[in-house]
DNA sequence: CAAGGCGACGCAATCGATTGCGGTAAGAAG
DNA sequence: CTTCTTACCGCAATCGATTGCGTCGCCTTG
């Protein structure tokens, strides 16, 4: 690289201090000069092509303007929205974000974890869905700004943002039952994250609620091939079907379960309605296009990264917990139930 | 946050000199201490919990161990695998990798790539798929390292990453043809991408070494949308296709095609073949599962990052062009033409 | 026994910006 | 005309690590 021009050769150029130049150019201190010398300065820098070193002003400052960002795997599609929310908020304020996939690791996660303090990053966004309750406590204790997103952070003192899943949930049942549906499934994601929790509590509070037959089945993760999975395990089962609707845990779900149904002979939405979570990317380009609800990922990044700007600031409550709303999307892939 | 432990610290805990804690913690300069300190300093280094701080290191050093990625948009299901085959190479080289989105627009590239720079990043992926040849005509001069992934360089001094796209299509029409189509349509990607160009001259240059009749239909992004309402100008322009296959400029406008051949009562691949390109998230859960040329976004990342960190060592003979290979998946959305 | 060599470590400068404190000059107030 | 503000700016320390150079002691060698 070219040397780069630095504060000093600005001043030498205006023929003045560099700490003149530096209040010049900042802000917070530009009230400290003279207007005549602020425009000299502004004139010389630009002239130059000065850039200040975002490094150094970190090692004095003490702040790298850079946050991390914590993730399970940026591949799953509910994923770009959120990175893409938070850098949304974040660019305009000058900050960047660093962001680190632990595929579902506590090792990689606490390795990313001191990776990301190395840099000094100025606060933390987590997204992994089971999240390391010691790292959490660990860090809080330390210090480090967080923020908590789409997992429930059951004693973890950070703030949290998370969507209405209880009420995604209970409006799939409804959207259900006012078709007729009487006998449900869930197919409820994986032990350890919150959401499969949430979700399926919320399944079965709904049926209760609406006096409708719901069946829970667990699944081994949040993917095509597990919905496939339990899918198969229901239909292989039993002669004919004794349910005339799923509510999958996500997206990801429903979507093995088209896979299932298909294999099995079985019409979507004719013989069986699927609802989804989450609205996520190509969900209404499937056939039929999945009925699902609506996680607003893109929001629920800038609402993350609004919060942890607001807790490195100091203007935070603390344990403050944002639930976004949620809304079912009815598309094509539930039907009124067939006269039997 | 804590105050943190320096290396001035573990100094002075062990009774020496920083610059001997900074050596003995140094695989390049550990031979320069003797073993027993080393072991001390160790000790006491883990037992304080140290960890060096990467910004007083980029100050000291010049090198800030980051790298900067510069996308148009992450949501587009491309880029989160080639993200990943960055990073994938990266970490364990010690490296992050910082991602900003210019959604197309040349004056936020700019932008961004000006935040890149004051942030001292080490280099430059850039996967812009039009990218502002002036900026980085610029960046060369300055002294910028960075590498092009999935684009042209025509005229561009830097190292290149790209799939092997006309191979790609060739296989598409060669498919096609042995399914006995005679006449084929080809959805072109928007004007000003590398990709379209090479794309749509392979598809010519195909069709005329196999005889066939193949027209080319422009359309004006890389979208779902722009597909559909290409093929819809298409089908609502005569009464009946001129055309028994169509090989899509991506996998986007072939989903669009999808929609568009289900909205004119046209089914596929009874009716029409389609084959996409690059095979990406969900290709096999359309319905058709889609016929489609896998590019591989993972290794272009992967090798994209290893071609930087050579040049930034020096090591990488500058004008380096990597081409990938590709590779055709059949799955069902091509069809034997049916007898007329 | 003396000179030279070398291993191990300390000293201090350095990277580029920020900031508390002190100083100077101009203008206001007496 | 003197004294006190106030505005503006410079000095120098500082952030935490790296690194060229110098030094000291010990061992080897003649």
């Amino acid at each position: 690289m070219q040397k780069r021009v630095t504060l000093t050769d600005v001043a030498r150029a205006v023929g003045v201090n560099p700490s003149t130049v530096s209040r010049a150019l900042n802000e917070e201190t530009v009230n400290q000069v003279s207007q005549s010398t602020v425009r000299r300065v502004r004139k010389v820098a630009k002239g130059l092509g000065y850039t200040p070193n975002t490094v150094a002003r970190g090692l004095r400052t003490n702040r790298t303007m850079t946050l991390g960002v914590i993730l399970p795997d940026l591949t799953n599609p509910i994923f770009p929205p959120m990175v893409r929310g938070i850098d949304s908020y974040l660019a305009p304020r000058g900050y960047s974000s660093l962001v680190v996939n632990t595929d579902g690791s506590d090792a990689t996660e606490r390795t990313l974890f001191q990776s990301l303090m190395e840099r000094q990053v100025d606060g933390l966004i987590v997204a992994t869905g089971h999240s390391n309750h010691q790292l959490m406590h660990d860090a809080h204790e330390r210090g480090v700004h967080a923020v908590m997103v789409n997992r429930d952070a059951n004693g973890v003192p950070f703030p949290t943002v998370i969507g209405d899943d209880s009420q995604g949930v209970f409006a799939s049942v409804a959207h259900l039952h006012e078709l007729g549906h009487k006998r449900l499934v869930h197919l409820a994601g994986p032990a350890g994250f919150s959401t499969s929790r949430i979700r399926r509590e919320a399944f079965e509070a709904a049926c209760n609620s609406f006096g409708l037959q719901g069946r829970v089945v667990d699944t081994v993760a949040y993917s095509i091939e597990a919905g496939q999975a339990a899918m198969d395990s229901i239909l292989d089962g039993q002669a004919t079907a004794q349910f005339t609707a799923v509510v999958a845990g996500n997206d990801l779900l429903a979507l093995g379960t088209y896979h299932s149904l298909r294999m099995h002979g079985l019409r979507c939405p004719d013989d069986v309605s699927v609802v989804g979570f989450n609205d996520m990317l190509f969900a209404n380009d499937f056939q039929p296009p999945l009925t699902t609800v609506r996680s607003p990922h893109f929001e629920m990044g800038v609402e993350s990264a609004r919060l942890l700007l607001n807790e490195i600031a100091g203007t935070q409550p603390g344990g403050a917990r944002v639930i976004l709303p949620v809304s079912l999307i009815v598309r094509g892939s539930t039907g009124a139930v067939r006269a039997s």
